[in-house]
DNA sequence: CGCCGTCTTGGACGTACGACCAAGACGCTT
DNA sequence: AAGCGTCTTGGTCGTACGTCCAAGACGGCG
């Protein structure tokens, strides 16, 4: 292996754990297969990483920020209040089907993470960070058009309520399959959000 | 360890693997674990049966059936269909909140299973096994109080969406710790099904 | 009592894993 | 050119795992 400082490798091996978990899960991603995966010599893991549990750490965070970037972009624009709303949802939930592996792998991470004494801040920080993207999502979509709405329910619990249902209706389309079934179930939330919102 | 028929040894290795996998997690649950669990011998674990991935089937429906046995008992019986229905969702919630380490275990499962091609049968069988459960809730609600009732949305996505969002508020607790926040927000979701019902 | 199928058990085998190390190669600075 | 910090690498250590086996103990039936 060529000559490469010790922060590009790092980045290279942690693409390369995150390719190897999204073909083949979590517990397939050895030490030995991460490697391998990077066409790098054993050795240079621990060089890079004190150890797995480190390496596992950045995983986390970098396959979190990938899931949000998508719905929030989408929610800010034009248009009626549910029209936007449907729309971010859409965004969302045609990466879930476009990339079912990728997001199987979040969810198998958060539990092996919260598993982990070492890792176990990690998940919970983790679904703070969908919270709070969540609640800036509601807030976004009451902010726009320039007039102010409010809700006929409590932003932290519509917060919970978005976040669980995006969670459970992915979880759901992964282990059964039926993408038309469980996207229909997505805009009748997106029709109840809207409905829940009213003019100040 | 005294003389037993197999078939009962069986049982206890299950009920073994239970406690250790919600004690300590699936990972954790090792031939040895199970067997040191259950006081027994290692060599009777390949003795009862085959391979781990075995005992495992039959871990997984074991915790399927207590998890269905709770909420559909509380739908069926006097009140107002709002009412029946907070009743059921209620009476699950507290089930997670009691026992959140069994309700984290079985999502656990789904996962291992998932990915184990021998036991990937098992893990949809179990996804459609609520799904029937949720639809068969639905149906109860409509036929109840001697008043036939009809749907603003087909029951088969209304299943989903209930399924999905009886997970996803699940999940959410388990990773974040907020019961009463996720409670209101199955209360929110109880309203919202309710107002989908029309008398025909 | 003696047979035979069922059950019991301690130990062993091969494999895979995370972690570690020492010896050397590289390349920038002086 | 010499020195030195950074990086490279193959090999190795101890541990833990799933699985298997052979030798024996038990107990119901003829």
């Amino acid at each position: 292996m060529s000559r490469m400082a010790a922060g590009e490798r790092r980045e290279r091996l942690v693409d390369a754990a995150i390719a190897v978990m999204v073909r083949e899960g979590v517990s397939a991603a050895t030490t030995r297969a991460i490697v391998a995966e990077a066409d790098m010599p054993l050795g240079s893991f621990h060089y890079c990483f004190r150890s797995k549990e480190e390496l596992l750490g950045e995983v986390i965070e970098v396959i979190t920020g990938h899931t949000l970037e998508r719905a929030l972009s989408e929610v800010v624009g034009e248009g009626e209040l549910e029209e936007r709303l449907r729309r971010g949802m859409r965004a969302y939930w045609q990466h879930v089907v476009e990339e079912p592996d990728e997001h199987r792998l979040t969810y198998e991470l958060t539990q092996y993470a919260a598993r982990q004494s070492g890792l176990a801040v990690v998940a919970e920080r983790q679904y703070q960070t969908y919270l709070a993207a969540n609640t800036r999502l509601i807030e976004a979509l009451t902010d726009a058009e320039g007039k102010r709405l409010e809700w006929d329910a409590p932003v932290p619990v519509l917060a919970r309520y978005v976040t669980a249902v995006l969670d459970g209706v992915t979880l759901l389309y992964l282990n059964e399959g039926n993408a038309a079934a469980a996207g229909e179930a997505l805009d009748l939330v997106a029709l109840h959000v809207a409905g829940l919102a009213r003019r100040a």
